[in-house]
DNA sequence: AACCGGGGCAACCGCCGGTCG
DNA sequence: TCGACCGGCGGTTGCCCCGGT
């Protein structure tokens, strides 16, 4: 045990580079090229695994590696890319030239720390939607229209939607409500406190585990700085029940109004929030969603 | 001066998917 | 078809430095 397969041989060195293996390995790539790291050790004398030569090139010696502190546009992309896409540090990496996953990988990790162990020092009434203008919205009407309809569309090498909403149970906590108050099952549309977020369907799954106010507040820095704007839209059926086909024309029917109001959406994403925990059984919910709803709008 | 705790970050580890014989 | 091998990736570790006590 404790040893693997790429290492495998004696004698291989781990640990810091040092400045002489550095040199090594710099003049047998540039002479050379990165062809086959298996071989890469032997050929330039390095007493390292393949693997750990790759990676020391890779993240700190390739010539065109962008050193020193994130720019704030770089941060802004990050936190950005990060919302939508989670973490998959080479994509994200991708679209910042010269910095590596790992760098941006740990420049995350330390963020999210401080932003977490920082108190939030926005209000702490949470039925707010903060975003990073100082800014007020007497309605969830009222946010949309000043949002939604000035943000650029989501690039799509992001992922591609506009609208998220899901079916879900009525004890969302921090919620601000369209007032639609009618007898139907779908009681009220609403926006989650999470609006804001350019998210993906792993945060959408990591804040609807966060379910209770309290906890939620730990996201809420996350939030600033924040351009894209996805918006989740909170389908409530009245909770304990089977989504029915009258719930979704509803919800297509609100959808559709919006849609026409501010021309600004292409697609949207059904997720099923309560994942049958709730209401119902999930994987027949879905299935009405899914034949409830046009594949493109 | 010594210790300690936290942050930053380079490097490692294990897993996975693709490739090739 | 299968297994060995390899590179890529994301999670995690652990070292080093620095500031506070």
């Amino acid at each position: 045990m404790g040893h693997h397969s790429c290492c495998n041989q004696q004698k291989v060195k781990r640990g810091l580079w040092s400045p002489e293996e550095d040199e090594k390995l710099i003049r047998y790539i540039t002479t050379h090229g990165c062809g086959c790291w298996s071989e890469v050790p032997q050929k330039a004398g390095l007493q390292r695994c393949g693997k750990s030569c790759r990676l020391r090139w890779i993240n700190y010696l390739r010539p065109d590696i962008r050193r020193g502190r994130f720019t704030p546009e770089e941060e802004k992309l990050i936190i950005n890319l990060h919302g939508a896409v989670g973490n998959r540090w080479a994509h994200i990496a991708s679209h910042l030239p010269g910095r590596t996953d790992n760098e941006i990988k740990n420049y995350w990790n330390s963020w999210i720390k401080k932003k977490i162990r920082k108190p939030s020092t926005t209000s702490s009434n949470n039925t707010k939607i903060n975003t990073n203008q100082d800014s007020h919205f007497t309605s969830a009407q009222d946010f949309f229209n000043r949002n939604l309809s000035t943000k650029s569309p989501v690039q799509d090498t992001l992922f591609p939607l506009t609208f998220m909403f899901d079916i879900g149970p009525t004890t969302t906590t921090t919620t601000e409500g369209l007032g639609v108050t009618d007898n139907t099952r779908i009681d009220h549309i609403n926006f989650h406190e999470n609006a804001g977020i350019l998210m993906n369907q792993e945060t959408w799954q990591m804040n609807q585990h966060q379910h209770h106010q309290s906890e939620m507040l730990q996201f809420t820095p996350l939030m600033e700085n924040l351009e894209n704007i996805m918006l989740p839209i909170d389908v409530q059926n009245g909770g304990g029940g089977q989504i029915s086909e009258a719930d979704c024309l509803q919800q297509r029917n609100e959808m559709n109004e919006w849609i026409e109001a501010q021309n600004s959406c292409s697609s949207y994403f059904l997720w099923d929030q309560a994942q049958g925990n709730v209401g119902g059984d999930a994987s027949s919910n879905m299935a009405t969603l899914l034949s409830s709803f046009p594949s493109s709008l």
